[in-house]
DNA sequence: ATGGTTACTGACTAGCTAGTCAGTAACCAG
DNA sequence: CTGGTTACTGACTAGCTAGTCAGTAACCAT
């Protein structure tokens, strides 16, 4: 007649326990976040994390991994399936999640790997593949497309990709060190890529 | 006839030591270094560095102080002196200083500053204060030159002098990151110099 | 010389946390 | 019901490091 202390959820704990890693690290930053604590969240012991976890390195590992690539994931297929011009998805979807990342948990991400990516090359080079080698790609392709519609021309700034994505990063990394002093990076954002726009259109307007 | 063990010497102390934290923290980020390395490499004990310095994260703050400051000290000064136009002195020293930093040890400051600021609100209060308020004056008053000499028209660009300063800050990160990758960040500051001249110059060519 | 001042030493402690492991109990097949 | 499997627990350990402090010796004024 007791109640069973717990339920044995082979299959759920470690979406349960990366989602709990994730908010932890988000606050308290890697070096910060004690195991023990995201066991606490996540409802299970340290030991069972350690089960699923063998290290909190890749624990850390696997936060990064989930929930970040999935939110790539989202742009990229906009890029390919939507049926806009160049210039308008760079100015409706693209700044949409431009002005969006910076102040998302996302941005955190970007946060801890500043912070700790140089200790874990191979976090690194995951994230190079799956999400900045992509990013570039997805980018030079939105701008190949441009060209070849004949809404831009080739100029050094089609030959650099991350000017795109250089507001982002910046943005993100601004707020997080400077949200007190109140800068509006949603003006700088748009602010760049509408000078890349009128740039690669040309000197008409 | 036996050599003394140490001098004192009282002055020189905090100076050497932090010199001997800086290149630590560098190498190590601020969890990674340990307080009595930074004492070794400095030439003295622990408990000498701790009646100089109340904290390991005071240690920090001193580091900061007193290598970023002069740095930006020093651009600042030039534009004030120097007798250039405004576009060749951001073509010229400008252009210069945003290429040196990504690749030196003040980079690194960037680093530790995303990676541990949030833990240290004052820190970043004071990097504000004196390095980046103070780097977007400076800007501010080069750009105001450049339009009372007639060189440069008000344009979205000359409200935003975040412009100029954000390909620095995101090639210091990027090269930290994924300085294996070979990226060319010089190229990537040269264009965006380049894009916002251009843009703040007018159609005219 | 010499005794007082204090810059300096280094062994020590207190406290914290990643990772372990022997035991427990939920679940299930027969 | 029952016995076997294994998901799960939580107390424990090993190891590390910021910060302390009682003692030592360099320096200097007299």
């Amino acid at each position: 007649m007791t109640e069973p202390r717990y339920q044995r959820r082979k299959e759920e704990r470690p979406q349960e326990i990366t989602a709990a890693a994730f908010a932890t690290f988000v606050e308290k930053g890697y070096a910060g976040t004690r195991v023990e604590e995201v066991a606490k969240r996540a409802g299970v012991s340290k030991g069972l994390l350690y089960l699923y976890f063998k290290t909190k390195e890749e624990l850390f590992k696997a936060v990064v991994k989930s929930f970040v690539v999935p939110k790539l994931d989202a742009l990229v297929l906009n890029i390919e399936q939507d049926d806009l011009t160049a210039e308008e998805f760079l100015r409706g979807p693209f700044l949409d999640f431009a002005r969006t990342i910076p102040g998302s948990p996302i941005g955190m991400i970007v946060r801890l790997l500043v912070a700790e990516g140089p200790k874990h090359p191979d976090l690194l080079q995951f994230y190079w593949d799956n999400v900045v080698s992509r990013g570039i790609a997805a980018i030079e392709a939105l701008i190949e497309k441009g060209i070849q519609g004949g809404e831009f021309q080739r100029t050094p700034v089609t030959e650099q990709p991350l000017l795109f994505i250089m507001p982002i990063v910046f943005s993100v990394i601004f707020r997080l060190l400077f949200a007190k002093q109140g800068i509006d990076t949603d003006k700088l954002i748009d602010t760049q890529i509408n000078l890349l726009i009128e740039q690669m259109k040309g000197p008409t307007s």
